[in-house]
DNA sequence: TATATTATATGGAACGTTCCAAAAACACGC
DNA sequence: GCGTGTTTTTGGAACGTTCCATATAATATA
């Protein structure tokens, strides 16, 4: 393959005694093509060791199969989780998924859409970085580049966006905090240069508002979105209301850093202080005590960005909206 | 985009006042062209909104900046932290990584590498996932695909591989624990399916037993090398020795979870029971007590594979073994 | 059987780039 | 000003595919 010139369409039809077209028009799974022919290139195409050559399928067709997927975080595990849905849905119809990776880091992304550019992309999926601004998003879409959102809203920005009803998500476990009879509840973690920061408060501040006891705004603490953040955040709490009865956690990470807070100071999770998450990783339903939690599926966000990348209205921005469903368990 | 021609190396190049010829030369960075027509050049590129076409240009040269990175696992934190690090220096030398994951399944694993040669790849690095065959190796080698294992050794495989150095990181681990002054250790987590399973244990096997005191079967436990597995193989050494006093753990995933389970029962870890995990994720540094490991840095990875990326020998094994260091936390 | 219709098969051009061989421009010494 | 050597520029061909318009084969219709 370095050296020796590569097999192409006109060996395989030589070898199957077609025409280099019809050979094309079996690659391409075309219907107007015999049974009898399409046998014969199939055998062909396995005897002669033929690879496609997408570069030069893509430069004349001016398709592509390729989507890429520009994750926020990779070392996040539900970034991981949320992409692992994603490819399996986009590989499902016929597409090739790819991952890069933008650390959160809105240069970075940058780089990276620029580099992707010169790719043939059938779609760019992103889920973008704090500091995206509507301008750059925009501009992309203008030059003609297929953009979906996903997890996290930039206003203004002329983009189809797919997320998790985060409002929903928290309201239905502060209810659920609620219903157990706690009234000393903090949020925590979360970081307010991201949509979903304010969704996810905002389901809880409603509620409890709508119980009468709206929560006081230093029991509201933002934090990275790690474990780490959690513990740290959870020091908080427990530094502004030591008799902290529950607490609902932007996400499962940070539920995870404050269970293990709150045990260094001999509380226990789900006996003395209530615990609830979001997003449901893998680990939430095995651990001890299991977490209770917001479950978002990553397939059905999948399946919701296949949707529209089947037929995308490039500038109309529209807003898929996932439910989601709180499950209860040992923690809270 | 989707329905205007494109701008290309002919639209500049009637913009800038020279031949297409004059203006690939620039694109591709020849040092045979004049700074008065590089520079014309390059204010025509921006005028005229070019977008570089790599399709085309892979084509016609036959050569290719992407990489592949086949991740085996992205639920794996530190799956997720080597991709990182091999990311960051891939790119530093001007080649373009992208990462698909194989979900430790053999067979997704071969499609994506079947779909992948359709795109002209410059490399192949990736994690073989359990059971991946030298035979199914050498055919790619064979066929001319420059392939690098990474961190999983396949005997019999013509690949170059890079792996951290697994033998000597849990000899590290388990003489720290030696000098601590325990004696009843357990080798927690781990594969046989895999690699680095047989080396991490003969680490721990070697020094024990070249301590004079050779550990029991019955206190090396595999497990999934996820916190839950942590868990299930901290049980079972439980049950067996219920006065462990510590546990040399296949991964900083499986100490993780280990200490949950010990905690569970009441043990503290680094007092009661003594902890070393194996990759030194970002966490284990911020986490109470503090988890001591053996460091893998993953931009010494990177940094050997692309020094492999830029002379590939295909078809002649190599191996480079990365150092790594036990760092000394709370733990253990 | 002849003709209309439909189903298949085909060769040439095109996609946007790089390679190559050759031409043009420039520099230098005499 | 002219030959010589060097640097810079250039047009045509090529990479491997798909598109398109046309040709051929197969089938149906009368």
């Amino acid at each position: 393959m370095i050296n020796s010139k590569s097999v192409t369409v006109f060996d395989v039809a030589r070898v199957a005694g077609v025409s280099k077209s019809t050979v094309s028009l079996v690659l391409t799974g075309s219907s107007k093509v015999s049974e009898k022919s399409r046998e014969k290139v199939q055998k062909a195409i396995i005897d002669t060791g033929y690879i496609y050559n997408r570069d030069a399928a893509s430069l004349r067709s001016r398709k592509s199969n390729l989507v890429a997927i520009i994750i926020n975080d990779l070392s996040n595990p539900y970034s991981a989780q949320l992409a692992e849905g994603l490819e399996r849905q986009i590989r499902q119809i016929g597409l090739f998924p790819i991952l890069v990776n933008s650390g959160e880091n809105v240069d970075t992304q940058d780089q990276l859409v620029q580099r992707l550019k010169e790719y043939k992309i059938a779609a760019f999926i992103m889920c973008p970085a704090p500091g995206t601004t509507a301008e750059w998003t925009n501009k992309l879409v203008q030059q003609g580049f297929p953009i979906i959102h996903i997890m996290r809203e930039i206003e203004g920005a002329n983009v189809a966006t797919v997320l998790p009803d985060n409002i929903a998500g928290t309201s239905l476990a502060t209810q659920h905090i609620l219903d157990k009879g706690h009234r000393k509840i903090a949020f925590l973690g979360g970081n307010e240069r991201i949509s979903d920061y304010h969704q996810r408060l905002a389901g809880f501040v409603n509620t409890m508002t709508a119980h009468g006891t709206p929560p006081p705004q230093e029991l509201c603490i933002q934090s990275e979105t790690t474990r780490n953040g959690g513990r740290q955040a959870m020091a908080e709490v427990l530094a502004v209301e030591p008799d902290i009865e529950a607490v609902v956690c932007f996400s499962d990470v940070v539920a995870y850093g404050a269970i293990e807070h709150m045990r260094f100071h001999g509380k226990k999770p789900g006996k003395d202080i209530a615990v609830t998450g979001f997003d449901d990783l893998k680990d939430s339903r095995l651990m001890s005590p299991s977490l209770s939690t917001v479950h978002i599926d990553a397939n059905k966000i999948g399946i919701a960005v296949c949707d529209l990348l089947s037929n995308l209205k490039n500038g109309l921005p529209t807003k898929t909206v996932i439910d989601v469903t709180f499950i209860a368990r040992e923690s809270g």
